[in-house]
RNA sequence: GCGAGAGUAGUGUAGUGGUUAUCACAGGGGCUUCCCAAGCCCUUAACCCGGGUUCAAAUCCCGGCUCUCGCACCA
């Protein structure tokens, strides 16, 4: 079994992820977040959340059901469609695009399409007869409701601001740089989608569309010193601090901002540093809206996935919508008038979801599985054990357990097997600290607490776990020396 | 989507035409046990779906769905 495959068992077997819709057979390029999984998952947005309301960054929430007026604007119905072509012969599939010689010009539409294909007399490159079929495949779902005709599932969350952009503006009281953030679903016709929640048809998103004034430079980078892998387009991996990679103006000093977001974030959820690394797009891999774009990848078994891209989306959104609708998209500051630019970093919830997962999973060297979670990730924060289930002690636990949870109700009670069995199982879930009730907890009002990484113990008195924040707290028992 | 391999309790598996479908872990109940998956007893729970061949199919054939790997795709 590969890591990755270790991680998956696990995740399946206690309920934090699985295939949807398996008692039908299933399908690919969905999972249902169990139990934990939705525990997870929701500390991961509350940690993106928290960082960006730090920066006075403003929400939306808009419809996954889009108009086609708007992806028209924004350029999705254009360019994000392929035109595809089919061999009649073999039955070979790709992007027509792929098999046009440098000379031909890209089709806009089927017809163009056929008249190149027709032209340049394009052949299979498996079977080598001519390619006779070519048709549009749209990477977006469509709908088709009835009489209600030309909708789509959003790709991206990110248009949902933009035409909103001078309702979200007035809110902000027309100050720029302006910080709005959109969590939600986005929908991906993928071709193959594959390996759980790494690639799936339905992605759950957290996208900041920063506006900025394109003049001057928004955001002053806080760099604690430590030094980041980077891949820029010349391809020469460089490690180095974030205010580093300005001043050698690899990238650009607003956009940089946003790396070292991206990087505190993935930091808090508690992924290892030698774990990420930013990847520059090459020019040609570029999305239609970005001039720029930096990845945050996470490294697994070797292979390093995109997980965050942060895209210098300039005006283009802004005034394709200007365009398109006939509204204004400018900003007024002192004399000056402009359409802002858009960094837009946006976060794949899922991916980090199971790189926090993946990233912390390790086994004991008597095979034991272990998720060392950072404590407030964790889908628990504390775990409380009668060692007796008699005598009063489960009596006491339980109702110690009863108090704690009205000041933190991310706790669990077990009282069910031997206690190396308890401490295993939420070793397995990542649970940071066991706490066990004894006879001595009955005559002097003590608890042995039992960190999660170390399995060491320490003794204190349980009235000291009601103070809240406790568990809150990154490193709540200093005892431990916990980093 | 193509090619190859694979789908058996929650998880991991045994089973090459006739089995009460194997085993382990997990789950539930009980006994025991004062600190790292101890032991004993009881118990829940599975052949991906549909068609075909056959007296008889988890097993052979066909189709579908799903998974894995490679290719392609990944705005």
């Amino acid at each position: 079994m590969t890591k990755f495959e270790e991680v998956l068992e696990l995740a399946k077997r206690r309920g934090f992820f699985w295939p949807s819709f398996s008692i039908y057979g299933g399908i690919s390029g969905f999972m249902d977040y169990g139990p934990l999984g939705t525990m997870l998952k929701d500390n991961v947005i509350r940690t993106w959340r928290e960082n960006y309301l730090k920066l006075g960054a403003v929400s939306i929430d808009t419809p996954n059901i889009t108009p086609e007026p708007v992806f028209r604007a924004s350029g999705h119905i254009e360019r994000f469609s392929d035109i595809a072509a089919r061999c009649s012969k073999c039955g070979y599939k790709s992007k027509l695009e792929s098999l046009l010689p440098a000379d031909s010009g890209i089709p806009k539409n089927i017809e163009e399409a056929k008249e190149i294909v027709e032209k340049y007399k394009i052949t299979c490159p498996v079977c080598g007869s001519r390619i006779t079929e070519v048709y549009d495949f749209n990477l977006m779902f469509r709908l088709n409701s009835g009489d209600v005709t030309n909708l789509y599932l959003r790709p991206e969350t990110a248009q949902g601001i933009f035409v909103n952009f001078k309702l979200l503006l007035n809110q902000n009281r027309g100050r720029i740089p302006m910080i709005t953030a959109q969590l939600g679903k986005g929908f991906r016709n993928e071709i193959s989608p594959r390996q759980g929640l790494i690639r799936m048809r339905e992605i759950f998103m957290g996208e900041i569309e920063a506006f900025l004034d394109p003049e001057t430079n928004n955001f002053k980078i806080s760099d604690d010193g430590s030094e980041i892998s980077f891949l820029p387009n010349t391809l020469k991996p460089v490690r180095m601090t974030i205010s580093r990679a300005v001043e050698d103006s690899m990238i650009n000093g607003d956009h940089a901002f946003f790396l070292s977001q991206t990087y505190n974030i993935l930091r808090s959820c508690g992924i290892k540093p030698e774990s990420i690394r930013f990847r520059q797009h090459r020019k040609d891999e570029l999305s239609h809206y970005s001039s720029d774009c930096w990845d945050a990848e996470i490294n697994m078994d070797g292979e390093w996935i995109e997980t965050v891209g942060i895209a210098d989306r300039g005006v283009y959104d802004l005034s394709r919508h200007q365009q398109f609708s006939g509204e204004k998209m400018t900003v007024k500051s002192g004399d000056r008038e402009f359409i802002p630019k858009v960094i837009e970093p946006a976060y794949g919830i899922d991916r980090i979801s199971f790189f926090i997962l993946y990233d912390s999973y390790y086994r004991r060297e008597n095979g034991f599985k272990v998720l060392r979670l950072a404590p407030d990730i964790s889908p628990y924060h504390a775990a409380f054990f009668p060692l007796q289930n008699k005598d009063g002690v489960n009596d006491l636990a339980w109702s110690v357990y009863e108090k704690i949870r009205e000041i933190d109700p991310y706790v669990i009670y077990d009282d069910a097997g031997s206690i190396g069995k308890r401490y295993a199982r939420q070793d397995e879930i990542g649970t940071p600290y066991c706490i066990v009730f004894d006879y001595e907890s009955k005559d002097d009002g003590t608890v042995t607490i039992r960190e999660r990484d170390s399995t060491k113990q320490i003794r204190i008195k349980y009235a000291d776990l009601e103070r809240a924040e406790l568990f809150r707290n990154r490193n709540p028992f200093p005892q431990f020396y916990r980093n």
